[in-house]
DNA sequence: ATTTATTTTTAGGGTTGACTAAATAATTCT
DNA sequence: AGAATTATTTAGTCAACCCTAAAAATAAAT
């Protein structure tokens, strides 16, 4: 069993060796982890020899087949989570993600599952991010960032990229939920910034921010 | 904050001086903890200089306000997780006291507050153990061990003393649960072993497990 | 009241996961 | 290519929490 730290650097190497190929820096994940590169280059060694990622100096840690099931367990179990206190125990969605980074260490097969149930197999977590199932496998959703949809358009938002409180706490300043239709009226050409039109209001964002956003087609 | 390995001491130290106003021994705490007298002596050392505990060489260590403040704070958690698996998760009696004692570390006052109202202020856990309160309160319940119940006489099952699955499993097995109406028949008087009879059947139980059940007058 | 047994503390280590500072490899620039 | 910069690793520490073995204090027994 990996431990808390394990599975966190474990989760960390996951999220930025999602959809690359070669191997996670020690320096990218040292930035990600808030520690410093020699700490990472450490623990990588560490999991290393727990087989739970290839590595080899100055190259970078991938991934092992086995490490993927640990970190795909862990980003489960955080979104199953975060499902729950926004469902059942009234937080808003920024406030979830530092109780589910402790909540998602608890080990016991039977809690997860059935609180997958309780929840009755939620497919998103409030986020919009996909909830891996039992056996890690990851449904990938049909999506595009805000900003590189087409205009002029209808939009539905179905995700961020960005979980920080900060992030969410602006889209619901400018009304933006999960499933809020959003209308694309023009791109800035200059900054690429975007004039959006939301439930009657029109609002100016910019292309950070529509570059957090995934949407889909309405359809 | 203490650490996750001091709130484990201070909920051992709370559970063994509960009731008697002298100190702990380090040797109660260590085999209460499951580790080596010198490692209790290494961490109430610790808490004495984080004034959750006063701690005089030799003389055992007496939890401060502080310290039972936060000792009490864990158990509250502790419970009312144990309630939430078996009221929501289904879980069992004998199932729970496991994954209680990983979340009981997770921190956030807003968690434990939701929590607490989404399960409707619950007074007792799974096991007939009054949950303390927001302050730190613990309602007294009148009970007694069913080892010192006058008989012959009726009662109901008000909780257990020893919460280990083996113990919960064997109560299943003849049949007591929380609630259940006891009618003591007679008492051995070599053994002190108890002839009870419950819901018709007629069970014969050891002094030990009677002196781990409390009950409660019948009315 | 000594001796014996038990409990508790101290001394000295081990492991995990972090750190700083220095060394080495890889990359970028001119 | 050679120099400068950046990334990565190594070496040496540190704190938390545990351990074993030995010493010291307390309690029990004769």
């Amino acid at each position: 069993m990996p431990t808390l730290s394990e599975e966190n650097y474990l989760k960390a190497i996951f999220h930025l060796g999602y959809g690359h190929s070669d191997g996670v820096s020690t320096n990218a994940i040292a930035y990600k982890m808030d520690t410093k590169a020699s700490s990472a280059t450490d623990m990588v060694k560490k999991l290393a020899e727990k087989q739970l990622v290839n590595y080899k100096k100055y190259q970078g840690a991938k991934l092992t087949e086995q490490g993927r099931q640990a970190a795909v367990a862990v980003i489960r179990k955080h979104r199953l989570w975060e499902t729950f206190l926004v469902e059942k125990l009234n937080f808003s969605w920024d406030e979830v993600h530092q109780v589910a980074e402790q909540l998602e260490h608890v080990e016991s097969e039977k809690l997860i599952d059935e609180l997958d149930a309780y929840l009755d197999f939620p497919k998103f977590d409030p986020h919009g991010h996909p909830i891996p199932d039992k056996n890690g496998h990851i449904h990938k959703t049909e999506k595009l960032k805000l900003s590189q949809a087409p205009i002029p358009n209808t939009y539905i938002c179905v995700g961020v990229n960005d979980s920080s409180a900060e992030f969410l706490q602006y889209l619901d300043k400018i009304g933006i939920a999960l499933g809020t239709p959003i209308k694309v009226l023009s791109k800035e050409v200059f900054d690429e910034s975007l004039t959006i039109s939301i439930g009657g209001g029109q609002v100016h964002i910019s292309k950070l921010v529509a570059s957090n956003l995934y949407v889909n087609f309405n359809h």
